[in-house]
DNA sequence: TGCTGGGCTGGAAACGTTTCCATTTCACGA
DNA sequence: TCGTGAAATGGAAACGTTTCCAGCCCAGCA
């Protein structure tokens, strides 16, 4: 089989008849060349079907045009719809996306980071366990390789496209005291290894405290609890007295859902639940999900937006977290509701606006 | 700024005393070297925190190790885990993936290929419109890229990772012959230019022949149709004779279901719904979804695995289509049934086991 | 002692670009 | 006719690797 595969921009040159500056030239029109030379290069390289090679021009220039993105998992929608926001927003740019998930484990988060950086991207987008102690984040930094977080509250060192956690968090807490519940939960996965989740945590503790609700119970459970509503009830069950649950992202709400039966409790009258992130599911759902709705296509956008300043050399200053909503769903309601006989789920709903972030501050 | 940011394999030789053939012999354990010129490489690897540069790397081993994935949105989860999975598979194999989306659009598909061409990927995953047409893909097969198609039925110049579409199509016919019902739809978006949707429809069609149903009608929608449900609810009237409708993905199906109770009908008494790809929002609605189901992420490991072979030389072969499972769902039952009192939908269900396709041929 | 052969070693070329710089060409004005 | 400057051109270096190849050193043997 002949080797001779790729088409380099000698072969269009010698085709031409001219130098590789001048095929350069021409081809980049970037410089001098006589209308005879131009067309004569133009059409050589159409011809010969040439395409440039990334990989040459980002040596000779240092940069790859190419920005890393690691991320959890695509299989959750609240990543992938961030992930298709910034490939589009940075796409437009002429930037593509590196894309590898780390299965939320923060070896493989710090692994991939380094193998990102080997690839020589210009940018990063990041949502990991541990940003404050990855040795190659640090790396990046120290060769000036701009990123961006997402998903993270604002840290110290980066900046992060976010939702407010500990604000969204404490508006479910707002909720629920004025339903009226007093004892309340809060389910999380990997509570340990999530800061997104310890800043729910703390968020909703610290309104519950504000509102004289008794401290929420932190109830923490792995993906195979989450994925078996026997054992998820089970866990439940060791708490009887709760009356609400603020589940760490809709696919526990979802769960919650789900288990509550087996415990003999219905959903909202023995129990309320409130997810986190607003996937499309839950609102598709009958018992329609109450969530804190976030827009994860925004975020990516927002996210690829500063890295793109980041990376015209400008500055990369703190975001201001995106709006959230708070939406009324069919499974919160006050404790102890008598079962409605209707459809409506949400009997006793109290005069309440549905809560919208807009009008936030840092 | 100093612009002294990335260190060199140059620099560790430099550092360690020795040239650079001997300081990449060490680094790469690819050659001797004596184990104190080894420790003092190593050191000073360390030390000043090298790693290679995968681009310095591509341009002298014409290998990228990078591999592009096109697809047409990462907002669809069947998509997202695709994607994830053939990530997973490539990521184990020291490749990276290069993600781009094409938002149904055909002349970004062939724009997005050229791109990833250019940047000398090694191999290429696609879901495209047209990819028979397409000139950037009869590229990457002059320069014996490997190329795998996901989600296509077989296409005769390349393999693809697949759920038999015209199959599974055909064993919805099935379905609604066995519960009655003669009147049948077909609802499509972007119908023209989606081969899987044509395939699907044709499959359908056939096997309603077969089955003496009345031809299905075809009714192609726009995305906006789709996402209101009160035009959705005008157009599905125009065709009030039909008793059971197959949408070609989950999401028109869920569609259908918002929009039957605007045009005074009730699924599935009035009208029955199947939807195509099984993705988990289906299964969590109370009235779950009747559909077909599949394996998006096993699709996507398939063709990672297949491009796998592909790139250490191997010869790509056809693939055998991946199983799917006809999911009996609340939303499909007899035509005119008498609403059923209790919560168990699918009323005067056939006695018919749910459908696997695990017994399949080509 | 003088060879031989193996293990180490480093210089240099090559991969596909872009860009600096020096050279050639040419039109034009003096 | 000649000089001048601008436009056009191409050679070569550089980007960070890997690998070929030639040279060095030294142990072991005759």
């Amino acid at each position: 089989m002949t080797d001779r595969t790729r088409i380099t921009i000698k072969d269009v040159a010698l085709a031409a008849g001219c130098g590789v500056a001048t095929a350069s030239r021409v081809l980049n029109k970037s410089g001098p060349a006589s209308a005879e030379t131009r067309t004569r290069v133009e059409d050589a390289a159409r011809r010969m079907g040439f395409v440039f090679s990334a990989t040459g021009r980002a040596l000779q220039s240092r940069k790859s045009m190419t920005v890393g993105c690691l991320i959890p998992s695509l299989a959750n929608p609240v990543f992938a719809e961030a992930v298709q926001g910034a490939q589009e927003e940075l796409r437009s740019h002429g930037y593509q996306l590196l894309v590898a998930s780390s299965n939320y484990d923060d070896e493989t988060d710090n692994d991939i980071l380094t193998t990102l950086l080997s690839k020589d991207v210009d940018g990063l987008l990041v949502t990991m366990a541990a940003p404050q102690e990855s040795v190659p984040l640090a790396q990046a930094r120290a060769r000036d390789i701009p990123v961006c977080l997402m998903f993270h509250d604002p840290l110290p060192d980066w900046p992060s496209a976010h939702v407010s956690n500990a604000q969204a968090a404490a508006e479910v807490a707002r909720q629920f005291a004025l339903y009226g519940h007093e004892r309340t939960g809060f389910l999380a996965l990997r509570f340990s290894t999530s800061d997104r989740s310890r800043n729910r945590f703390d968020g909703f503790r610290a309104q519950c405290a504000a509102l004289n609700l008794a401290p929420p119970k932190l109830i923490e459970i792995t993906e195979t609890e989450a994925n078996t509503p026997s054992i998820l009830a089970q866990r439940l069950s060791d708490h009887p007295d709760l009356t609400a649950i603020f589940a760490s992202n809709d696919f526990l709400a979802i769960a919650v859902q789900k288990a509550a039966p087996l415990m003999g409790r219905h959903v909202p009258q023995d129990l309320s639940v409130v997810g986190f992130d607003g996937i499309e599911v839950g609102r598709l759902l009958d018992r329609s999900l109450a969530t804190i709705e976030t827009t994860p296509e925004a975020m990516g956008r927002q996210a690829a937006q500063t890295l793109l300043t980041g990376l015209q050399g400008g500055a990369m200053t703190e975001l201001a977290p995106l709006p959230f909503t708070f939406r009324a769903g069919a499974t919160l309601s006050g404790p102890r509701a008598k079962s409605p006989d209707d459809d409506r789920g949400a009997a006793q709903s109290p005069s309440v606006p549905p809560f919208t972030s807009n009008d936030k501050q840092g």
